[in-house]
DNA sequence: AAGTGACTCAACCGCAAAAGG
DNA sequence: GCCTTTTGCGGTTGAGTCACT
């Protein structure tokens, strides 16, 4: 049996504060400043706990809590901030004037964290996601090695971050398949590489896994990310292999350590002096789908992932101790620059 | 107008760290 | 050093609101 909560052992209210208790609290505070939350409530002559009245205060009624939606700059901040200092709610309140762990947090929840996934960038480690990544592997390699068996059964043992992307995916894949199996295939721009070439300039993708999806799909042996896994070091395989043996669970025996271990093994292994070259995949010259400064549907992984920091001056604050404090699990693939890969709606 | 589902966000819960005796 | 109390934090819940049918 759990704790009883503190405000039911003395049957103190809970719920929503009415104006009144506000004016109560306020007015107490303004007198006295807020010290003991303990005795606070029972001084004020509100029926609540002090944990309440404090959350109540710190969360609402504090002078200094900036009211309304917010700003593309702060949204930037805070992406730049998590992807350093992870669910660190209050760490990240404290580079945001006027805003509250409480309140960030939820808008992490509600806005941030849908958006990302949309764009295919898994909102834990800020790297694209790489259950998709992985059903565009097997669904290539289902269409180029062995065109007519399809691991149907690979789809579906994915348990994806959020699956809408991989559904469209999947859904467009077999589609194409069956139009190629029954030579019913149409001249599909998106599919036809001869067109595309032809048709580049107006060709924009969601999210970079489209890209790379269709990168993978159209010339196999193109896209590093995907393809070009058979270039990696044995070490890099054994990792891949692993991957690709846990099929049958799949993505759900990928633990946080495991991806980041499998990205940064591959990106690093890849490293050289020109970071751009490293995040930004390489296109082939057949394969050159978009250009990153005509329009805000494109997307850079090296925008993502490797940019250095065009960072509000909060983020200058972030003390070593912070960064050391909260850990290396996501810090060197974090800095990225937001408001064009934002605006993507 | 009523029903339903999705979304938002204030508030709660429980744990852990810090502070005090 | 140990125990108790207080405070801070992150995860979660659920009432209220909105959008859609």
């Amino acid at each position: 049996m759990g704790r009883v909560p503190c405000c039911e052992k003395n049957g103190l209210k809970k719920g929503p504060w009415t104006p009144e208790e506000d004016q109560k609290l306020i007015d107490y505070i303004q007198k006295h400043g807020y010290g003991n939350w303990r005795t606070l409530p029972k001084n004020a002559g509100l029926q609540r706990c002090g944990k309440s009245c404090r959350l109540r205060w710190t969360n609402y009624l504090r002078p200094d809590i900036k009211r309304g939606r917010f700003t593309l700059e702060e949204e930037e901040s805070i992406i730049q901030l998590h992807s350093i200092l992870g669910n660190k709610w209050s760490a990240i309140a404290s580079h945001l004037p006027g805003r509250t762990d409480n309140e960030i947090k939820n808008y992490w929840n509600t806005h941030i964290r849908k958006k990302l996934l949309s764009m295919g960038i898994d909102p834990v480690t800020h790297s694209p996601r790489l259950d998709l990544l992985y059903i565009s592997s097997i669904l290539s390699s289902s269409l180029y090695a062995n065109s007519s068996q399809f691991n149907t059964q690979g789809l579906l043992d994915i348990h994806p971050i959020e699956n809408t992307d991989l559904l469209k995916l999947a859904s467009s894949l077999l589609f194409s398949q069956q139009c190629e199996d029954q030579n019913l295939c149409p001249q599909n721009d998106l599919y036809n590489p001869q067109i595309l070439n032809q048709n580049q300039s107006h060709v924009h993708y969601q999210n970079p896994v489209q890209q790379v999806a269709y990168t993978e799909l159209v010339e196999p042996n193109v896209n590093p990310y995907i393809s070009n896994f058979s270039d990696l070091s044995s070490q890099q395989n054994s990792l891949l292999n692993d991957w690709h043996r846990n099929n049958g669970t799949s993505l759900s025996t990928l633990t946080e350590d495991y991806i980041p271990q499998l990205l940064s093994s591959y990106n690093y292994s890849n490293y050289s002096s020109d970071n751009q070259n490293l995040m930004d995949p390489p296109m082939s010259e057949t394969t050159t789908l978009h250009s990153n400064n005509n329009s805000n549907n494109n997307f850079s992984f090296a925008s993502v992932l490797s940019t250095p920091s065009s960072s509000p001056t909060q983020l200058n604050s972030i003390t070593e101790d912070e960064r050391k404090s909260y850990g290396s699990s996501s810090s060197n693939m974090l800095k990225f620059e937001i408001p064009e890969i934002l605006d993507f709606e």
